[in-house]
DNA sequence: TGCCGTCCCATGCTATCCCAAGAATGCCCA
DNA sequence: TGGGCATTCTTGGGATAGCATGGGACGGCA
């Protein structure tokens, strides 16, 4: 599965066209289906929501776990998997962003790549701004540091030692 | 077996046709009878939900397990099998709604058609639109995310590992 | 014989592909 | 250590093919 990481800010040209980061396309190479991306509007922010085959691959396996109730099903069937538009990549590494998914995101002349691992999200650059602002925030009133956190997940891995990588 | 992705909405002309999705027909064209969806009302619904061939073969065996009691049987045997439609499409791929499963879902002159992987669904967009809103008010207040819920998904397949993959 | 459904043909629009060039970066050589 | 060269990336525009949509004609059923 590829990995995103860093955030790059690339033009939208009048087409609708955008440039996905060299970097993605190297991440996406190794996947199954490299010049295919899958987008979606996210659940939780003006943003959109990116990823590879492999991802929703599994994405679309967790959904079959009976353990999900049938009203969470139905929104994740309804909100991603109705929303998903697989894009595909031409020659030179661009996709189009669809005209619905762009205006859900407040996306017009310049689209923000920020990686998130599995994932990556693609935002309206100074709505990022403002929402990385909003983070920072938060992380200076809960008092949040990367060392606590790491402690705390070996902690819970300890506990559960034996489960899947 | 075919995937339905995104949402898609045509119109219906005077006659009652409506072009399939391009990228639904691509997915079609994989199946077993590439030319013929099948179409029932939905149960949960004001919509229609649609299928193809195979996945209402792999319907029918399920219909053939045990562990189903008579009640759920009879009522999917009724109310799927006795409303399904056969539609063919034409050269230009397109279907003719029935006249009772439009005025159904209260489809007249548009027809919102919404991937649900392994079927979709027929909608009157505005009538999509008043779902969308309500079942998104319901991941607000859930604070539903993606991530989430795949987590959530991997750890019960983690407890329940040794189960058929 | 009239009506309804199916098939065929025509058209505007949209999206995809192809070709091209400027800019930035990194590398090599002097 | 500095400058020049080459490669890669991003961005732009035109041509082409596919898709959604509309109307008319033919055949079958009532």
């Amino acid at each position: 599965m590829a990995v995103f990481l860093s955030t790059y800010v690339n033009k939208v040209d009048r087409k609708g066209r955008v440039s996905i980061p060299a970097q993605f396309r190297q991440s996406l190479a190794k996947t199954s289906a490299p010049s295919t991306v899958y987008l979606w509007p996210s659940l939780n922010h003006q943003a959109l929501e990116g990823a590879d085959q492999d991802y929703l691959d599994v994405l679309s396996e967790s959904l079959e776990s009976p353990d999900l109730d049938a009203d969470e099903r139905d929104m994740i069937e309804t909100f991603i998997f109705g929303k998903l538009i697989p894009v595909s990549s031409d020659a030179e590494g661009r996709i189009v962003l669809p005209k619905e998914l762009a205006e859900f995101a407040g996306i017009t002349e310049e689209a923000a790549f920020i990686g998130r691992r599995k994932t990556f999200q693609i935002w309206e650059p100074d709505a990022l701004k403002a929402h990385e602002a909003a983070l920072r925030e938060q992380v200076v009133r809960k008092d949040i540091s990367l060392s606590q956190i790491v402690a705390k997940a070996s902690r819970g891995a300890a506990g559960r030692s034996g489960e899947g990588a």
